[in-house]
RNA sequence: GGCAGGUUGUCCGAGCGGCCAAUGGAAGCGGACUGUAAAUCCGUCGCGAAAGCUACAGAGGUUCGAAUCCUCUACCUGCCA
């Protein structure tokens, strides 16, 4: 990654709705536009995958380093097996080895956004190293003694949770996430923490505690939540969450996820997830705008963030499959190889050639229904579909002749959830 | 430690001995309309072709019959100490 300077870093951070709250913004411009501000952002292994919510703050620690401001990404191995306390109610602790395979699963997965060499290299540190061998009078004398309770129980989520209740260990998590700002501030000279608005209690928090404890100036913001256009989560996708590891969502249901975006968010999303420029995202969204349904928008949005994630080499591969499953003509007409790149971008299984299988069994089978319940429900709406033609008999049965080219067989589920089936040549000759 | 309440399907939440595979929302899924969009309307939503099987925190028990009653265990919560 290249040193260049990005000039008025947080006006493009602004203009992207990348601030939803900030501490004193005149100082905070003020520092960024002084020097690289060493700042830090950090993620708690709740999930064995990063999601949606924290590619946000990747992007954005990567603008700010490309800005020339230099990163510190933690990994929360202390705070991960506290429980940051959320308003529906007590986290259960997870098991201390799950939150340890999930600390090295996190951390893997942050390193390639960020470029941890160069002039503003990048730093990984893990707040159960300070943490863990500190002694609770320590904690209590130097930490606990700059928290006002009164303060702790005016927080929304401590009072949202005062009727339902609230451990003293969710209640204390504040506590740590400052104490990570202060050892950061003190060790490495970090100044700025940035994270989540529902983060933002504690990020302030951090600041408070620095300001108190070493009477030292430091700065934070809170990204926004990013919602679909009624307000709700994202992310009730198939699989769940929106996830960024490949085993755990297919980069081509990601792809498809960000391709299929509303009319409505196109615009807010290419700020908030891409680095595309801003003549280019007002073009988009200007075009978004006047034909909706060539969805420039959608397309640029899901070519660079699977970009971002996947890399360009799988993102070309997915979009020649999408365009192939997708595209307005003929199966048939598509040469075999390239149906076969298709489906197995989209997801297939091979059979053995001298096997005969049911529509329905190949719909569990590949994945695309969940039982044969509910593949047959599907076929009886009218949702299952061989090679394009819709299926209407429960008990359909595939033959050698429906494969194309002798070789691959399309279904598809409803409008859109492709997987292919492919005969196992060593048996076809 | 004492007393009281709770734990239901993906989530919320009814049910309080048979009519319960379990009301109602939401999410999800399919169809229609479209643009692989939104909104709307319709359908669907444990497994099984069916018989039936497995489920209402876990383990036992009472009963012809239990999500519903009893006992123990685990977890959550409130009040008191």
């Amino acid at each position: 990654m290249e040193g260049r300077a990005v000039n008025n870093v947080l006006d493009d951070l602004e203009w992207r709705g990348l601030v939803a709250h900030s501490t004193d913004r005149d100082a905070l411009r003020a520092a960024l536009d002084e020097g690289s501000v060493r700042f830090y952002v950090g993620f708690d292994p709740t999930a064995p995958s990063l999601h949606m919510g924290n590619l946000v703050q990747i992007v954005t620690a990567r603008r700010l380093q490309l800005a020339g401001h230099t990163p510190y990404a933690l990994v929360g191995g202390a705070t991960g097996m506290i429980g940051d306390p959320k308003e529906s109610g007590e986290r259960a602790l997870n098991s201390l080895d799950t939150v340890k395979a999930w600390v090295e699963r996190v951390r893997r997965q942050i390193e390639p956004f960020l470029a941890f060499d160069g002039p503003h290299a990048a730093t990984m540190v893990n707040n159960y190293d300070w943490t863990a061998p500190l002694s609770t009078i320590d904690f209590l004398r130097e930490i606990g003694k700059h928290f006002p309770v009164n303060r702790m129980l005016a927080r929304d989520v401590v009072r949202s949770r005062l009727d339902a209740g609230i451990s003293y260990t969710e209640f204390s998590y504040v506590l740590l996430q400052s104490m990570d700002f202060l050892t950061l501030y003190r060790d490495h000279g970090v100044t700025l923490q940035f994270g989540g608005s529902d983060q933002w209690g504690n990020l302030t928090g951090g600041v408070e505690l620095i300001r108190r404890a070493d009477g030292g100036r430091a700065h934070a913001f809170a990204t926004p939540l990013v919602t679909k256009a009624d307000g709700t989560k994202y992310g009730k996708t198939e699989g769940g969450a929106l996830w960024l590891d490949p085993t755990m969502m297919s980069p081509y249901a990601f792809y498809q996820f960000w391709l299929n975006v509303e009319d409505e968010k196109v615009g807010e999303l290419l700020r908030i997830f891409t680095f595309l420029d801003r003549a280019r995202i007002e073009e988009l969204e200007a075009l978004t705008t006047d034909k909706p349904w060539m969805r420039a928008g959608q397309k640029a949005l899901a070519d660079e963030v699977t970009t971002f994630v996947h890399g360009a080499a799988e993102t070309e591969r997915i979009k020649a499959a999408s365009a192939a499953l997708f595209g307005a003509g003929e199966l048939h007409d598509l040469s075999p190889d390239t149906l076969g790149a298709a489906l197995r971008e989209a997801g297939s299984i091979t059979v053995p050639a001298d096997s005969s299988s049911s529509v329905v069994d190949l719909f569990v089978e590949t994945g695309l229904s969940k039982s044969r319940g509910e593949a047959r429900r599907t076929v009886a709406e009218g949702g299952a579909y061989l090679n394009n033609e819709r299926v209407t008999d429960p008990e359909a049965q595939v033959g050698r002749e429906d494969f194309i080219a002798g070789s691959w067989l399309v279904l598809r589920r409803g409008k859109k959830n492709f997987a292919g089936v492919e005969l196992s040549r060593s048996m076809s000759g």
